[in-house]
DNA sequence: AATGAATGAGCATTCATTCAT
DNA sequence: AATGAATGAATGCTCATTCAT
């Protein structure tokens, strides 16, 4: 018993460390696959990011692949704790903030996002680890949301499934070449911006109304 | 002159024969690199889809990359092509039908489409040949007519840029999943009518008019 | 019969032609394997450098080596040529000529003996087609004469197959870097100037005399 | 401190251990180009000559052609050495004793020296690398060396640089076979012999006297 | 006889993973 | 637990040779 009662804490140090350890060559191989891309980034080039040994790697992983899922793991985990903290939008502030945050979370760790958005578009793993589940339900939420607001006679009918794809591709779509790296990340106010821009667009072209947009396009 | 006379429809066969077989192996190649990624994919597997030879693909490529960047290079002049015989739209049909027939192109041959997405994600020199240029010719052309119309007070006044962004974000969005294979591509009547919603969320949502869309979400 | 008579001035022209278009492929050839080096030459350089389709070749050659070979026989047929000519060396004068047209026949066909001394250094087969029977030929040839010369007390009383060796050394030695094309060839002159000085050197050095030359080196 | 003076020895072993693996490396590349030829030889063979894994042999050296590069560079090494510390020839046997120190020198390491013979025939790198700077200094020291005994009247008026050039192949002729390895290696005293025999032969050759050589050839 | 596209074995090199230290 | 040298399967590409035209 001596020994457990004196080992514990250090258990528990070491625990710690090697947690922190697995986390600093997650971050750092999310840099390298973002920028290579994962099949051409190389172990080597991870563990020289992570400022350690090669074969230091597989004390933390199984194998290379098994660090692209454990960082999918991860931002899947942040994502979901982000949905589950925000079961219902109660208004058009409410939804912005949620917007904002969404964005922001992607943007927050971008070669995270690069890499797994990257993947998932050719393996399927990935796609199922990562993106498939919390963009699932992101999706459900908005298509009930929607119908919803068909049903009060607050948006226009449309087909609910369809309109919720097209709306998170608006959402997207402005932070699309941010995760590409071909435009800089933005500003807290201009993410702000982006994310009004988005909502007010979302319910100016659903909400319900007389007349028509035929008028809008002359001749 | 006889000599020349007769040779001429032999070399004129064997040019023909030859270009038919660069595209079949494009074709061919395509098809891998959809389904394993173009690096992951190897020159062994495209030779067996295009059943020739490894050695072959040499006669008619430069290398591996050579076959991706010609890939690129015709799938942007398609793509081209397109922007090139509709420099403006005059009417709601017109953009809805500019819109299908933009769709249809991407969908038609989903294994370039699918190919290029995902390379461009991580290589800049394929970005460049494919993705860049006619993407940033649709945007600008967006971005005019948001300005024209919102000088005409037809729109609301929005960020023309950031506008023509989640447009095209808010079009893409319905074949994304296409794109990527996890649902089945659309018939050419559903294919009609995500333009048509497409281009009707977009109308409504940028159309000027008295009511704001506060009450639109309850509390 | 007819046709036979017919035929035979064709059949005639027909491999006058064939042998003419052997040795067109042979000299262009041995140009290229003289430049880049026999294993690095690629059998579509040959074609090239003989203004032939790459198949062509083997419709006068089994494979890329057995040019190679007939290279290798045509030159030794040449020196041998030389050698039977002259069995027997008479005078100085005579013996300086025999050297210089040595000489000269090596330079003549530079592509070839470059070829040949460079495969002739790993390639056995090489070296017994072309390099071993001639050379050892002279060599006995040399090491008689020295012999009788010694019967004589006209030369010192040397090592005759040592000498011999040493003797031919004298005299490739200054068109050695010619062949490695570090050296422009020389002017007839110039290699007239370059036989005569070898055998002066050799006889000087053999020719039987009283003082040793222990005083030639100071000190 | 304690750890790095633990450490010390471990990385000394380690880097004396590279050390020795890159000679056993070049050790076999040697024997395998000697035998093969650089072009013919592949990197298998090497490796299996090494008794070690393809792979590994990349560890040590940037590239098959590293190799060769880095044989080419310690016999330079190795030859100039030699030539450092014998600047001056100061009697005949001390000439003797150099000729017999180089030709040993190159007997010692047969397949290093047979390989880079080899190459550098066709490989101007190589040449540069390896034969030419070295031979240069030799031929100038030999060319020197005649000159002032000519100005002294000890040597008659030969053209220094033509006889230089035949000096060194008198000296090299005799293991000229032996590196090419159709006669095996001379024995410690043979080899001594030769060195005598060449030095003899020079010395008489240039010696001034009276009587010219007319006479030496009867008839 | 001439052509040149097709072939596929062969090669240098890379890199994820292992393991002795 | 950390290291980094060793491994060898895998890969893009070459090129001598064949063969249909």
């Amino acid at each position: 018993m001596t020994t457990q009662v004196a080992l514990n804490p250090l258990k528990g140090r070491r625990q710690r460390r090697m947690a922190r350890r697995r986390r600093e060559i997650m971050d750092a191989a999310a840099c390298v696959f973002a920028e290579q891309g994962y099949a051409h980034a190389t172990t080597r080039a991870v563990a020289a990011a992570a400022d350690i040994a090669e074969g230091t790697l597989y004390n933390y992983f199984e194998s290379k692949r098994d660090i692209l899922l454990a960082i999918a793991q991860r931002a899947e985990a942040e994502v979901n704790a982000l949905l589950d903290e925000t079961e219902r939008v109660e208004s058009v502030e409410a939804m912005v903030a949620l917007v904002e945050r969404g964005l922001q979370l992607l943007l927050r760790n971008l070669p995270f996002t690069r890499t797994l958005w990257m993947e998932a578009w050719t393996d399927d793993e990935i796609l199922r680890e990562f993106g498939s589940a919390w963009l699932q339900v992101l999706h459900a939420r908005i298509e009930r949301f929607i119908e919803e607001q068909v049903a009060l006679d607050l948006f226009r009918p449309v087909n609910p499934a369809l309109t919720s794809t097209m709306v998170l591709g608006l959402v997207f779509a402005p932070i699309f070449p941010v995760l590409r790296g071909i435009v800089p990340p933005p500003t807290p106010e201009a993410l702000h911006g982006i994310a009004e821009a988005a909502v007010d667009l979302m319910l100016y072209g659903l909400q319900a109304r007389e007349a028509g947009h035929v008028g809008a396009v002359p001749r």
